[in-house]
DNA sequence: TAAGGTATGTCAGAATACTGACATGATGCA
DNA sequence: TGCATCATGTCAGTATTCTGACATACCTTA
């Protein structure tokens, strides 16, 4: 991982591997979702409602590592378009619970096969055993990076 | 990976892992960076520039996962504060190499020893063998989303 | 009860990256 | 040689995300 000078090389750093691997999944999800007028985080959005209903908008901001101001501003207008519904006074507290519509749930079936698709062929070229290690080894990262740094 | 009704689950699966993964080191990443007033493809332009002097400002694009123009406006900003030196014509086609100055390599020094600090805080938690395996996880990765993906 | 701390929703402005477009130089091919 | 294609640098406009700030609601604790 290090050269001569100390300096981080790229070619082996896992850090590097990682925004490589992250950044092309990302292009891959763009591609697929572009024709259906979404972006990422506006799928990510969803899926997260379709899994989890009635989240707040920091609590899906969190889950799509955004932050909350982003957030908002596409469940403005998510809720404008008529995806997503949310209550005119909070049930409790001020955090307002999401919920997808009708509509939502039917933009976001196509959506989900269309980046199911892009997931499988990313994984096509491993086994179940290398999966399962790069569960565990993605898990460890996070875990370590998280640890020290606490707060946003 | 799948839930009854089809829909991908979030909690398990590899992608969304990625991009919890890369999330929290590019916030790693940042929250070092920035009281040195630098920010992520800002330091992995000079990190680059380090490694392969005389990158064009295309390559530091692709090296860096931006737009070429994302990158020249970068570009641009560090030219003019003297971290970096383009010629004023192009000694071949119409691609500039690109050198850092020695302002330049000063100012990567410090910020490189920050970022190697975090890299090895991400992978305190592995054992060797675990390395290998996400190595050798993330290039499968990228190499099957980039096969049915080219251009851009 | 009162006060400090935390979490949330939201507005406004700034920073960053992207898409579209154009001109130019190199390359491959007929 | 001539032409089509591709890669590059760059300008302009747009989109998305971020930081900063404020008010409000809950919770803990003295």
């Amino acid at each position: 991982m290090m050269q001569g000078d100390g300096v981080v090389d790229l070619a082996t750093s896992l850090g590097y591997l990682l925004k490589e691997a992250s950044s092309a999944l990302r292009l891959a999800m763009e591609a697929v979702l572009r024709p259906l007028g979404m972006t990422v985080t506006h799928y990510s959005c969803l899926e997260l409602l379709a899994q989890r209903p009635g989240l707040s908008n920091s609590e899906l901001a969190r889950g799509a590592f955004v932050t909350r101001q982003s957030m908002n501003v596409l469940l403005q207008a998510l809720e404008r378009d008529g995806y997503v519904t949310r209550p005119a006074e909070a049930p409790v507290g001020k955090a307002l619970p999401t919920r997808l519509t009708p509509l939502g749930r039917r933009s976001l079936a196509t959506a989900s096969a269309a980046v199911r698709a892009v997931e499988v062929r990313m994984l096509s070229g491993m086994t179940e055993a290398e999966q399962s290690a790069a569960h565990t080894s993605l898990q460890s990262m996070i875990r370590s990076l998280r640890g020290a740094d606490e707060g946003r």
